[in-house]
DNA sequence: CAGTGGTCTAGACCACGGG
DNA sequence: CCGTGGTCTAGACCACTGC
């Protein structure tokens, strides 16, 4: 068992006592000196813990005046994120997932760009489909590099979460870059998701990388509209969101 | 004229050594104590510039060895997010803006909850169509709460960039917060964006709030597809991107 | 004006990676 | 084992808000 540290176990906290409308919504936090007697810790501690409830929206902060408490709270973590099968989960529904086919290929020049690997690098390419409690939801079109793939071919092909077995085999995904926009059903996705070609799909492609950096899996996911939807929180604080100018692909 | 602080500054310094590819990409960056000791300033401070980048999707970090380079450097700001004329310059387009409609409403209850707003405010709204060097790009439905509309009502109709006005008037942006999902055009989707009544367009649901957490702009963007993607960086450190169920709405 | 958060310092100890 | 970044402390001064 790994303990946390203090600071981000005092965000937890405040998380929850925030979800529990113990200050507002619109109320004031204590003062960050209040809170560091409270908790005995530090100040710096303390501001550890707000700089985390910060970028996720929760609070605000300004020079001069205490911190307000917004109040939607966006409850998800980057394990949800990341993973399909835990999202589903917390949010009551019954995820399911299909092997449709896979295979060893040579890498094209997305995978190579993408996966940082070389010309005749091989990479282990699944499409999957996933299911909301037994409706189809989204198709999954990943590609992962050599040592990935070589873990995740012998799995089961009803395997529900890849995310979680590649964690017990000791691949942690730290950071993942993700683009969204729209895309037309080519005639597999019309086939799985069970709609016709040329209807309108949401697309995030997806670049998840391990802690030091290394590339673990470039996917391409498209989602039934009106059953999904990504949420950002942007600040001045930090700005994780941009929106990109695409050249009109020719297709 | 505000003087930056030193963290950002050296944050600022750092990016233009990494887009000049002085490390990397895939390089290392020097240990925190040689930056400590190279700017002329304490651990901490370096950390808090280091921090930025990693947010950013710039560098990674780890305990035990020295950060490292990520090869694709996402370069953009909050402000640019925020403005779509800033953004359209930063890519080197010539933004436009023509408002086609706009006057005070009783506030409904969508805009009553996103502006934090009493069930007899009134707010201003205005639907404003955005060209991208003179082609049509995004329609743009943004309701303002009464001290904001004020401020945008005696604006000229043509008025490119809202954003840099209202900042002149001393209004701030400090958060946003973006649903991102797909929705079809209706009858005036299709007029203004010379496309048909229920082709798909990409939608970006916006509020934003001062650095008091006071909202200060509801908006509803739907972009033709094909032109803009929506990228975010998502990582264990911070995780601003989330998916969300959408109940599928009987409109 | 007092109280707040923002910035910055100068230390300390520890967990982890890699030789 | 050494060097690294992660955590934490105990101070300091300043910029800003709101009374």
């Amino acid at each position: 068992m790994k303990e946390e540290p203090r600071y981000r176990r005092i965000a937890e906290e405040l998380r929850h006592a925030i979800a529990e409308h113990a200050y507002g919504p619109g109320g004031r936090l204590p003062s960050e000196g209040a809170l560091a007697e409270q908790y005995g810790v530090s100040r710096g501690t303390i501001r550890q813990a707000l700089m985390l409830l910060r970028h996720d929206g929760l609070v605000t902060s300004r020079r001069g005046t205490r911190r307000v408490v917004l109040d939607d709270a966006p409850v998800q973590d980057f394990a949800q994120m990341q993973s399909f099968a835990r999202w589903a989960r917390s949010i009551g529904e019954v995820p399911d997932g299909v092997v449709i086919r896979q295979g060893w290929h040579r890498a094209d020049d997305e995978e190579q760009r993408h996966l940082r690997i070389g010309e005749g690098a091989q990479v282990f390419r699944v499409l999957r489909l996933r299911h909301l409690s037994g409706r189809p939801a989204m198709l999954e079109r990943t590609s992962y590099p050599e040592p990935v793939g070589a873990i995740v071919e012998p799995l089961p092909t009803d395997t529900v979460s890849v995310t979680e077995f590649l964690e017990r085999g000791g691949v942690y995904v730290a950071d993942a870059e993700h683009t969204i926009d729209l895309v037309r059903a080519d005639a597999e996705d019309a086939e799985h998701l069970h709609c016709l070609a040329g209807d309108p799909l949401l697309r995030e492609r997806r670049r998840s990388t391990d802690p030091a950096g290394v590339p673990l899996e470039w996917s391409e996911d498209r989602y039934l509209p009106g059953r999904v939807a990504f949420v950002v929180h942007n600040s001045l604080a930090s700005t994780p969101l941009t929106r990109h100018h695409t050249i009109p692909a020719p297709e």
